[in-house]
Order: structure tokens, then C-alpha cells, then sequence
DNA sequence: TTGACACATCGAGAAAAGTTGATTTGATTT
DNA sequence: AAATCAAATCAACTTTTCTCGATGTGTCAA
């Protein structure tokens, strides 16, 4: 369930999950559905335990949920952290075009 | 101008930016407008060079621009920049609720 | 039950990011 | 011109993040 207002350490969170290139890649591959760990490893050409390493990081963030099938594990992208973000970056906005400059101090 | 998908490197950049409390807060500080280094380091009651640091951070990724005035230096949200993360982002979405399972290797 | 497999986790090292105090730069005041 | 001020930058250090190879865990096939 999404917040509503700046909630400045779940921002912080979000972004963090998402500052990565690899975790980028890795959220990209999953817009088109659930994947296993190996189509992962296979589509991003690296290594197993760097993989598994990104892919904890985006579940710690609630970005992706895992499943658990015989030896496969299956990662999904968790629709509502998404629209959770949306809703926060939206928050920070600027509302308009600023005209008006500061005086200091 | 946003790009509109998938720009994998620019989305860690922008995230990255906001990847750390200490530049969300300051970003929430400058939501009503432009504001001299001197009002937030007060507001954010932190050091001067620290305080810059984390500027220039989000300077660098376009978030905020600066203006020079005699001493003083002051900075303002980039309205475009948060428009476009909100594309990257929006761009990230899962288009709908899962229900396919994925076969595996 | 042994071996192979898929994945998570660990430990160590490398690299990057953040903090702090000091220095520098450039503008203003006296 | 000298002192002062706002802010950027630097250098040294600490902390965090990332990577890689090795080991551990649970599952399945032979």
C-alpha cells in the first residue's frame, strides 16, 4: 500500500534499490514476467553469486518477490513497492515552474 | 526533455541521487522554492562542506541547479529532471498483476 | 544413497561513497 | 588594501557497497 507523502528514509530506500545498473537490468529483464534465477544468470551474463547478491537486494527493498519451485527460485517484480515510488518521486516534484528567487538568510 | 524508456545508466543516475537521506531532505527543503546553502544548513542543521557535498551530487545528476548571487549561492529543483525520473520510472512499471508462471531453463 | 544441480550465503579484498576539518576562491565591507 | 564572509574544494579517514571464489543447503535423478 502505497504512502502518500515524503517518506524521506523509504525514498532513500527505493533509490538505493534502484542505483545500480546491474539491479536496473536485472528489474528490465523482469517487465515481462517471472523468471528464474538461471534465465537471469544467462541473460546478464554474470556471475551466480553477484546475481543472487542484487536480486537480495531488491527483495530486501520490496521491489521483487521470490517463489520457491523444487531447485528453481522465481523472481517477480512487486507491482506495489513500483506504484509505491511513483507515488513518493511524485511527492517531490517541484509543483511548478519557480519564478519567484530567495532573498538570504 | 525526458527520454521516454529504459535508460537503464540514467536511471541508476537519477536514483542514485536520491539514493541518501541527507539529499532527499534536502530536495523536500527546496519543494516551496529556491533556497540559499546558508537557510539549509541551518534547516538541516549539518556541516557547511557536507552540505555541498551532497549538493553537488545532485547537481551533477541534474536534480537542482545553482545561481550565484555576490556571496551567496543559491539552488532550485530541476523540474525537468523529476519529470523524467518519473518517466524512467513509470517505465519500470510491471504493465499488470502476473498470473503466467514461468517455465524454467 | 550418491552425485549433480540451483541457489543462497559467507569471507575477504577492492572500490566507491560519505564525513570532517582545513584550505581556497571569489565577492563584499570597512 | 585588509578583514570578512559564503561556499566550493581538498586531503585524510571511515564506512558502505560491490565482486569473486568457496562453501552450505535443499532438491531431484540415477
Amino acid at each position: 500500500m502505497p504512502t502518500s507523502t515524503l517518506d524521506v528514509p523509504r525514498v532513500a530506500e527505493l533509490c538505493n534499490a534502484l542505483a545500480d545498473e546491474a539491479r536496473v537490468e536485472i528489474v528490465a529483464r523482469l517487465l515481462d514476467g517471472e523468471k528464474c534465477v538461471c534465465d537471469l544468470t544467462d541473460a546478464l551474463e554474470t556471475g551466480q553469486s553477484r546475481l543472487s547478491y542484487h536480486l537480495r537486494v531488491l527483495k530486501d527493498a520490496g521491489l521483487v518477490t521470490d517463489r520457491r519451485d523444487g531447485r528453481w527460485s522465481y523472481y517477480t517484480l512487486a507491482r506495489d513497492a513500483f506504484l509505491e515510488a511513483e507515488h513518493l518521486l511524485a511527492a517531490l516534484r517541484p509543483r511548478a515552474v519557480r519564478t519567484s528567487k530567495a532573498g538570504c538568510c
